[in-house]
DNA sequence: ACAAGTTACGGTAACGTACACGGAAAACCA
DNA sequence: TGGTTTTCCGTGTACGTTACCGTAACTTGT
């Protein structure tokens, strides 16, 4: 380690001697403050961008005698599927990185199931009158009313896992879902000869948002029609998550239809497909969606081949982290950040980070 | 924004008033300097550990008048491979994150081809009396010798990309190279049948480091021989990265061996293979390594199927902050950290982020 | 022309930490 | 006992910014 050679003056104060005038001056002109006349004013702007100058963010933070909050809203853990855990160790990263820079951050949680509970917590979460917003929208329209109101009181919030395009304040950051079913289009296109059969299952209730699973099967089908391959391509829809529903609807598609060669689950849900085929030793590949502990499991016994997965604890942490960005740096951030589609199999999951 | 609450002292100060001695006294036993009687200390280091007491880094780099210096050594660009330009990516923008904190990186090339140039880089590298150093181990016993009187002079260093384990410093940060043939294997094993053969192919000088190529193959191969699969695997290298060499090396094979249904390119070298196979029309399959633009172009034309990437520019952003973690933080780094192993296609490399 | 208001600016105490300097008390030596 | 060293600790300034407070100088209204 070196001494820092008495450097000629930087920052503010060296600004100020230059145009003659006082830090606090400077400072004003810096965040657009008023009290200083057109003249000074540029003079000091012309200085600043002679000079190159970059503000000391150690000394900002540490000067600003501000605290700023970060409100997050996204479903809450538990239920049958533990997705929702990877976005939360993503803000609850991002979180201990920026205590240090004075932001604390709230969180709120709603049901997946229940949209009352989405609205009674974005009201409350709305009291505690936050700087900036994070939020998963899986109700769409109650989303919609949420955002707008927040539109109206000016609280930046970005969008992740799912986007509502119409409404897009700061950014969104999230899968490009049609794209996703395309790769898998592509990679199942490696997985089947052309006499072999696709099965696509979408494992949802009927008060979910099926927005998502829609998106992806129609990327695959696209890719298969682009490709001029001519599989047959069935859809069939599981309402429920238990083991029964399960069997019921699948035994039913691979008896009738014995040359199904791949069956692809537009969600995390693959696991419950994945038991049903292990338990009737059914000899199919099977492709789905997400880094999830039972999936892994069954990724592991050579059950499901191949899993797509775009980073769910990466969107969250980026999407406090634009928050960030744009109120503590006021950096512009990408309106849009599409997440990577992953591949993952049995063979590099060990090394993938979510 | 909500002013910061008149908070009860944080920090040194309230240590100082609790323990009824000067912040001059407190900033001593942390810093674990001499001059303090082991009565007072004992008393102010309770009090530490009873406020748990986390110092602000901002306040401390912004007091500290020491600048702290980071070399990297790694190969120069240009040259037949374009693949150093991710990682000199990664180190500039670990760069521009840093300097703020009062962090300088100064940056050192050699020659991949000309182990002297490396010797030499070293040296005056050393001459800089760097804090801690990021290199890229190409030339096995240079580098050792190098890091020998580094770990003698106390420098702490990383290596990227490629590991010497016995010569472990601060940490290893890279692909994990068995794996990720073990990985190709996987894939290719999706693609043959029992009755297709594979051909490794090995494009590389006679003076470069084999090791790397090496591993992967027999990751692959233990692929193959763990599942029980029979398949034909054959290996060629082909020593000159000219279309001519390649040709006659490969259309040898290929003509020869009619039922060849995968050709994996063990390193980034594969679009010289995907441009004869384009222009002689052959109907193989393509795996290679890395996501470079005349690889990725092959991709887009189809004529590679599968790239295996292992973010280049994250190996060597993650080595610089090791070492920034290490140096500034004190806080201890894993001391191996393997890069996932990535999978890209025609249909998500736009997705990619290296 | 004078009070009142407005504009444009300077001074300065923080923020939490690092460190040089110096001084009092204790310990040692003769 | 007086002097010298050593041990232990406090004071003060600095780091680059922020933001509050104060105050000339200028403008406006009557």
């Amino acid at each position: 380690m070196k001494k820092k050679l008495p450097t000629e003056l930087s920052g503010i104060k060296e600004i100020a001697r230059r145009a003659n005038v006082s830090i606090a001056t400077v400072d004003r002109v810096i965040h657009k403050r008023t009290g200083v006349s057109l003249k000074t004013r540029d003079k000091i702007n012309k200085i600043i961008s002679d000079l190159d100058y970059q503000p000391n963010l150690l000394a900002r933070r540490l000067a600003s005698r501000k605290t700023i909050r970060i409100a997050t809203l996204i479903p809450k853990i538990g239920g049958e599927s533990s997705f929702w855990e990877a976005p939360l160790r993503g803000i609850e990263q991002a979180e201990s990185e920026l205590r240090q820079m004075g932001i604390i951050i709230e969180k709120f949680f709603f049901d997946q199931e229940d949209s009352e509970t989405f609205i009674k917590q974005s009201r409350l979460l709305l009291r505690h009158e936050p700087d900036g917003i994070l939020i998963a929208p899986s109700f769409v329209d109650e989303a919609i009313e949420f955002t707008t109101t927040c539109k109206e009181r000016h609280i930046p919030f970005v969008y992740i896992n799912s986007d509502i395009p119409e409404q897009k304040s700061l950014c969104y950051i999230g899968p490009d879902l049609y794209r996703s079913g395309y790769l898998a289009g592509n990679l199942i296109s490696y997985l089947v000869n052309d006499n072999q059969e696709i099965l696509i299952t979408n494992v949802t209730k009927e008060l979910e948002d099926r927005h998502h699973l829609v998106r992806k099967e129609e990327g695959l089908r696209a890719y298969f029609a682009d490709h001029k391959r001519n599989n047959v391509i069935r859809t069939i829809d599981v309402l429920q998550f238990d083991a029964d529903s399960i069997e019921s609807a699948l035994s039913l598609q691979l008896n009738e239809n014995k040359n199904i060669g791949v069956v692809f689950v537009t969600n995390s849900r693959v696991a419950s497909v994945a038991n049903y085929l292990k338990s009737f030793n059914h000899d199919v590949l099977l492709v789905g969606y997400d880094f999830l502990k039972e999936n892994i499991e069954y990724l592991n016994e050579g059950v499901i081949d191949f899993l797509i997965c775009q980073k769910p604890v990466e969107q969250a942490y980026r999407g406090v982290m634009s928050l960030y960005q744009h109120l503590v740096l006021s950096t512009t951030v990408e309106d849009i950040y599409l997440m990577p589609i992953d591949i993952i199999t049995k063979e590099n999951y060990a090394y993938y980070r979510n």
